[in-house]
DNA sequence: TTCTTATACCTAAAAACATTATGCATAAGA
DNA sequence: TCTTATGCATAATGTTTTTAGGTATAAGAA
């Protein structure tokens, strides 16, 4: 993802992927747009982070993939969550939430000093 | 930190530590088991993170440092932050809270299938 | 028809950072 | 005296992102 938000995305690029997909399946440049829009520009997928991802991820067995013609009328591989796919989803989404939640008990908490 | 978050603290723990030095100089050890007692052990700094970490960050000069002696009688490394490690706190601050909002954009979307 | 843009896939080299595994040293309490 | 907690630090390794390329086609503009 654009280096435009840190390094923040470390880890976070398996869980949105696994949710853009928990919608059903999609083709990679679809995805990468679709979080681009969802986030409304906040984060975006380099074409070199994603393409290694969907890799990544179906050599775990988290996604299968096959080619198919798009509605643009082009080649494109699909990928769909597998079941482990979905139980990863479901892992990672509380994990960051636990993270998100740990990060707030530090950002929150009053200054003791200026 | 811990691999039990996945990959998320990247990006994240100099925000930590920036945020944790902003009520007033410690020592590296000191704010390593302040981000581990904040969290509840959620988020665990590695010493082998949290030094280099310290290093890089004076070398940016978010941060400065000077030998001292910590409340136990021993001599330890205090770190102050810098005016450029406030603003970098505030410029990350912020940055976090947009990711964060973005990832809520994608992860509380309705799914449209199962 | 040719040019440009958006679409769509992919990989390799480099950089950045965390993990793991060390090493060293001292204070305090058992 | 031994162990534990404290406290600093670095090196090798591994993972992932960034950067920077490469290839190809469909559609619309010039």
């Amino acid at each position: 993802m654009g280096k435009q938000s840190m390094d923040l995305m470390r880890g976070t690029l398996d869980l949105l992927i696994l949710k853009i997909l928990s919608a059903g399946s999609l083709h990679g440049y679809e995805i990468s747009k679709r979080i681009r829009e969802q986030t409304e520009a906040e984060i975006f997928v380099e074409e070199g982070a994603l393409y290694p991802a969907l890799r990544r991820m179906e050599e775990r067995n988290w996604l299968t993939s096959e080619w198919g013609i798009s509605s643009n009328n082009r080649e494109v591989k699909f990928y769909l969550l597998s079941s482990e796919g979905k139980r990863q989803l479901k892992e990672q989404s509380a994990q960051w939430d636990r993270y998100v939640r740990a990060m707030d008990c530090v950002l929150k908490a009053a200054r003791s000093m200026a």
